[in-house]
DNA sequence: AATGAATGAGACTTCATTCAT
DNA sequence: TATGAATGAAGTCTCATTCAT
């Protein structure tokens, strides 16, 4: 709608598909503005510096994913069910989306990655946090340090799809079954 | 005595510890022969580019690592626990020398890591992938492609170590058997 | 008016006087861009390169040369006249341009100087060439290959003009008719 | 012989291969002695600088080329007879050895050439240029300064040779011929 | 809001030269 | 004589950022 957010997202998407395929290092902001299709200075319209950039797009994804995860508030449905499908949909959707999969897993493993940014961004798993509590207190799956289970989604998550993306492994439907199915051994009771 | 690869070394010394905080793009060539004590041109005489150095160095420590793991060659003890105590090994290494993962982590997800890269650093493992195969075969761990064995070990260590190191975990003895047993559940029959 | 090429011609007139005197090898980036009185960054805005620069300077130059000389066109002259005057204004403007003319000189002794550069540059002097084929065919000069041409006009001239510069020889008005007139018996049938 | 003038030799050798495909500022000491198969300390035990190396190799080229022109001292001969047998001599030669020519040009031309060398190898002319004197005194040829009959010989070989190389001209017996009796007119009364 | 020419600090790298062996 | 590892000044070039328009 606003012009305004066209441009605003148009840096945003060139910066996931060049640092995705060139890394932060590799990807300069000339580079971003030629593939937006707008001006060095609109750049700095929007953001105030690089870093802030690469920083606001991490914690957009990050906030954009956890948004997505629907969580099921059938009181019929097990909770056990419920943890699944949250577990479920978290993996898959990193699993499927490699080009922000690898974006995230590369900002996650640089400096740029700061306690700050991952407590901020994760506000927004409140309500998957809060599932896992009650799957803690219920004896669903194993009392473990929350960012633990973030490891075992999303980080595990990360490395499937960059192998993937580099050909190292062949990601069919029934391996994406069994990483989730494997995932949830290590952390159900 | 071997004063060449004591340079060589006094190098890649200092582009682990320097990468490990700063990241790729936050180390200059600078900062590591001023941390190293040696010239620029020496940098140039061991590596022939910075590209190169920090390949080498991920090699070398892949290596180095993959020579660490002592496996149990004794006729008595069952394949099950001798599977069990080579991933003991792998995933306590990776969560006891943070820098050295903090380094490996970056590397790996990040576009200097090609599939070719990848190929040659495998070899090494060769003798821990054929324990693997074994396993397969005698049904103690579930068949998957070879790379999932290192996203559920090597992965999930350096997303261990890095969240401890920003302080996100504690990483107390109890923690860390549980992370390597939550991982075999992942893999194990 | 015209700022953007101010720029560029200040880097141009930088190069030419600094490389006249001190050669490619002894000219630096630096040494251009302050003689300009531009940033480093303004070099490489108009420039992808110091080879480009260096090219570029060099094809422009032969080019303004080349429109520089009036071809008489009045019928009642004759063809030996015609391109007797061509001939002569030529060898006199490397002589009387000292600096050009060592550029030049330089560029046309180096690597830097391929058949493809010389081949679009002599587009340029398509209407001298002209002159000339018609001057062989009405049995006026020597039936040479074009580029020998170039050697009797610019690359004597060169000669010359270095010699004088660096002080060789004392060039006169005197020795300059001399020049222009030996060379055209070098030429002429 | 002597296993000294070798390796000093072979350092000649690499170097006017090297620059004349190279240039001077293309060609690194590390070329230099890795083409002669020497150590980096042994050109710096012939020569005391890179410049002192090209500079040497200038002076001894062109000294050899001086001794090799065969003067015709038979008193029979007429004099006319004998600086054309000279100058075909220089200029064949020059035409002939397309990489020392190409060596002498881009020496020539830049600003290593200084007065005091080209002073110095001058000397080694001396007999050359008591031909050419005792020429203009007997109206053989015209009365130049002693560098212009440089000029039509040297330089318009080195260019002639240069435009061979390049492929800007086909250099066929005819037309050696040809140059050779172009700058005779050039000289000649 | 938008542009893009201009900046200049600083990055990577080269290379002539030295010197302990 | 000969070696070649080591040096470090200096070179080319990049790139995040600014600002007049």
């Amino acid at each position: 709608m606003a012009k305004i957010s066209d441009k605003r997202q148009a840096i945003f998407n060139a910066t996931l598909r060049l640092v995705s395929e060139h890394g932060f290092h590799g990807t300069s902001i000339a580079m971003i503005y030629k593939e937006a299709g707008v001006s060095a200075g609109s750049v700095y319209h929007y953001f105030s510096s690089k870093d802030e950039l690469v920083v606001e797009l991490y914690k957009e994804l990050k906030k954009k994913i956890a948004k997505e995860v629907r969580i099921n508030d059938d009181d019929d449905v097990p909770l056990r069910q419920k943890i699944w499908e949250a577990w479920d949909q978290i993996i898959r959707y990193e699993i499927e989306n490699s080009i922000e999969s690898t974006f995230l897993a590369q900002f996650s493993k640089s400096p740029y990655c700061t306690m700050e940014i991952e407590r901020e961004v994760f506000i927004d798993y409140r309500k998957i946090m809060e599932l896992f509590e009650r799957g803690i207190k219920e004896m669903v799956i194993k009392r473990l340090p929350p960012m633990v289970y973030n490891t075992f989604s999303i980080d595990v998550a990360h490395s499937i799809a960059q192998k993937s993306k580099i050909g190292m492994i062949e990601l069919t439907e029934d391996l994406k079954r069994t990483i989730v199915e494997s995932t949830w051994e290590a952390i159900k009771m």
